[in-house]
DNA sequence: TTAATATTCTAATAATTACTAGAATGTATT
DNA sequence: AATACATTCTAGTAATTATTAGAATATTAA
């Protein structure tokens, strides 16, 4: 068979198209924020402070690989991951790439505010001490998004309105926030704010998506 | 926080790094050879038709990112992944492809020599099967990809002793022939070659890697 | 020492990709 | 009709990537 060598290497070149789409930082951060809630184009550009034009490129490249679907509704049109699938692959190469990559170590701690920082490891006990009420779980994400899905016992109170709404939040009691993932710093910032004011604040860098995902 | 989009862009920017060591199609196939067993340099350059400089170039990429490891052994040094993480990855890369990709879906329909291929639910039945020895499951790829790792119940007739050794095979019951997954060839040319000398030859698609990958 | 295996450096080319900008187009709301 | 939201087309620039080739280098075996 002389043609094989063409066959395969259509083959590949087919699956190079899907890993092509994960080796752009501003796709990554893309699905990560369609992880949380389908987003307008807007908001999408917004968030990612790329230009709507340049959003729309990176959508269009998300949307051929079948990796999201788009819905109009009235003026706005939304974009949601095709399906869980795709959260599972952005949460296994980021995993993938943190145990890797030493680069990302480094910075990754730079942004841990204390060493005692969540291990993904505490996911059960951290659930027993949220059910028995020992723990307060914050959602300091945008109030859509934790409607869309959040963590088993999770309050919400997004980051912004958080310095208005301390008084919600116990002080004798361990605070354990989180937001859309490691690479998101809103709960840093909570963190930080909290441990300011007094209260016992604790980092946890999962989001709904690693939450999510089985294999890990 | 001004330069939170500073460390954002950087962080994304590392995964990106692990996304583009699977957007090359040179790549993929590399990684598809080293899920079957370690090889040489000399190896991987011969059975991707690419040059040894260009073959190390690529397996440079690859360290980098350390998802493959070396080992010398004599003249030779020896290239295998780093852990199974890394097979697993490509598993969930290129099934996300087939389920996207209509390109590829087509491909592979081209190579699929009879509509009766397996299908991967099989999996359980076809052990059923093969541990009554009601099947005989059949491992066409090189003796060393076998010794290394293998289906279980499988027997190894590589694909180049396979006309000679025929007579080793019975007639009177299937015949389920597999190589390294989905992209390898020879388990097609094995099927071709049995159903020609009147055998009853099935062909199964999946690899070592695809079988011990869990999620699927 | 010589040969085999593998990597590195340099240099060059071709191809692709990310991004920006301007203009035009389409769709739905008010 | 005017406006808001989004896409597409064109065009251009800058950067990166894949590939090949020649030459030099390192390691080990015979």
């Amino acid at each position: 068979m002389k043609n094989a060598r063409v066959i395969k290497d259509l083959l590949y070149e087919q699956v190079a198209r899907i890993g092509q789409v994960f080796s752009s930082p501003k796709r990554l951060e893309l699905i990560e924020l369609l992880c949380q809630n389908e987003k307008t184009v807007d908001t999408l550009a917004r968030e990612t402070t790329l230009s709507v034009k340049l959003t729309s490129s990176h959508l269009r490249e998300l949307r051929m690989a079948h990796m999201v679907e788009t819905e109009r509704r009235g003026k706005n049109i939304y974009y949601r991951l095709a399906d869980k699938s795709v959260a599972d692959l952005w949460v296994q190469i980021h995993t993938m790439a943190e145990n890797r990559l030493v680069d990302l170590q480094l910075a990754l701690q730079k942004i841990a505010t204390q060493p005692d920082d969540l291990v993904p490891n505490d996911r059960e006990s951290l659930m027993k001490a949220a059910r028995k009420g020992e723990v307060v779980v914050l959602d300091v994400r945008p109030t859509e998004e934790y409607l869309n899905a959040h963590l088993p016992f999770a309050r919400s109170i997004p980051l912004e309105e958080l310095r208005q709404r301390l008084s919600e939040l116990p002080k004798d009691r361990s605070i354990v926030a989180y937001c859309r993932g490691p690479y998101c710093l809103m709960a840093v910032d909570a963190v930080d704010l909290l441990r300011q004011e007094g209260y016992t604040a604790i980092h946890l860098r999962e989001g709904v998506a690693e939450w999510a995902s089985e294999d890990r």
